[in-house]
DNA sequence: GAAATACTCAAACCCTTGTTTGACTATTCT
DNA sequence: AGAATAGTCAAACAAGGGTTTGAGTATTTC
């Protein structure tokens, strides 16, 4: 039986389609996927932020740049890499989305990064974005500068995780009777937790709010990008 | 260097996400995938209509089902599989968009599926949809009854592409100075471009939609569904 | 020019996938 | 009861993936 040149057609792209299900079937390059979300970062940073040798993370980045989801250039001996456009970072969260709601592990995983009821911020962008108009509302980004730098959320100051001391949060002009929000790279973000609990401890009535940057650009609201 | 426990739980997580990319890594599974979003096949039929063995086709929806995204019951001797949601249907289309858009190779074949200018209607559904409504249309589901019985879009006819004769094409009731459209399984269904080449041999001025059910439903159009 | 940095590459390793084959099970039909 | 149907499972094999190691390259710094 002889194949159908529609067939083949049809097969070439199914294939082709696949490299981008392959590209997110290994657990590190999601990791990459999601930290890229942020911002671009050199191999290194992204290696780091991964908990991979340099090696293995170059040889996944080879896995999604065959996918064409991550794009890189060399500047001066550094590679930086970043994603192909805001719509991979959708797709991303689009995965992760799916995955709450069908894998019942998952979900169950996920319900306990949300379960700190008085630490979290049950609220949405659209929540969030008509509490930011009224005004009274503290913000704070506790991502590193860059990510902060490349895109935040209007009105957020930015304070780094690794730096937040009691100084640093006496310091803070807070709103009178408002209430302060704090977000980090997303639902799932450690950093994020750790700083929280931190800025607790410091006696500052923070909420984390569970997402960040990429969620509420998917939500349809601005963020505020480095110019250029 | 002693792991944090949110950072074992989060790995825990991206491991989950990383099943519903594995099972999207296979031009195969992709295939079944698409399939399984016009309605419920048994093993047999999936085997069928994606050119495997009864065998491989069932360690495929192995791996589907150990990510969630396919259910499956007995009935009788047949087991029949589903998607386990329309999300899931929409996932695909998100993945397949994301693919015509980032994959060069992908975006060339795509557009090898819609070159054809007399026979392909440009047509998007919410376009679609606006036609119908003035009425003046004659629409054809070329897909198999069953595909149409679990739903087709409103206003449908259904004529399996296999059993177009110059006798169906005579009796179709057309519209006064309407225009015909087709559908059969999306874009690039290969049933669809012969049904559609062989109602033109038969004097039908029909074109080509290049949506099918899946797509019209994501765009947030009403279908016709199966009662029950 | 030499050393250091930031990668990439190739080889080797092991482990996982995909496919085929044949056996096995459950259900229905006769 | 016996045969046929629909599907799963286990074993075996080839193919492909992920990680480590060590070498190699381009660029910058000293």
């Amino acid at each position: 039986m002889k194949a159908h040149p529609d067939t083949a057609k049809r097969q070439l792209l199914f294939q082709q389609f696949a490299l981008i299900g392959h590209a997110v079937s290994s657990p590190a390059r999601l990791a990459m996927i999601s930290l890229l979300a942020h911002g671009e970062k050199t191999v290194d940073q992204l290696a780091g932020g991964t908990n991979q040798t340099l090696a293995t993370a170059s040889a996944h980045l080879k896995v999604l740049r065959a996918a064409c989801l991550v794009t890189s250039d060399k500047r001066g001996r550094q590679v930086f890499c970043r994603l192909a456009g805001d719509n991979v970072a959708q797709f991303w969260l689009a995965l992760r989305t799916l995955g709450e709601e069908l894998l019942p592990e998952a979900r169950d995983v996920a319900r306990q990064f949300t379960d700190d009821r008085r630490a979290l911020a049950p609220l949405s962008p659209s929540e969030l974005a008509a509490e930011l108009r009224n005004g009274r509302v503290t913000l704070l980004d506790l991502r590193p500068r860059e990510e902060y730098a490349t895109a935040h959320l209007p009105g957020a100051r930015n304070l780094p995780a690794g730096e937040i001391t009691a100084g640093h949060v006496a310091e803070l002009p807070r709103k009178p009777c408002g209430r302060v929000y704090a977000y980090c790279r997303g639902p799932y973000c450690v950093m994020g937790l750790e700083g929280t609990r931190k800025l607790r401890a410091l006696g500052l009535p923070v909420r984390r709010l569970k997402f960040s940057v990429p969620e509420w650009v998917a939500a349809g609201e601005q963020v505020v990008r480095k110019a250029g």
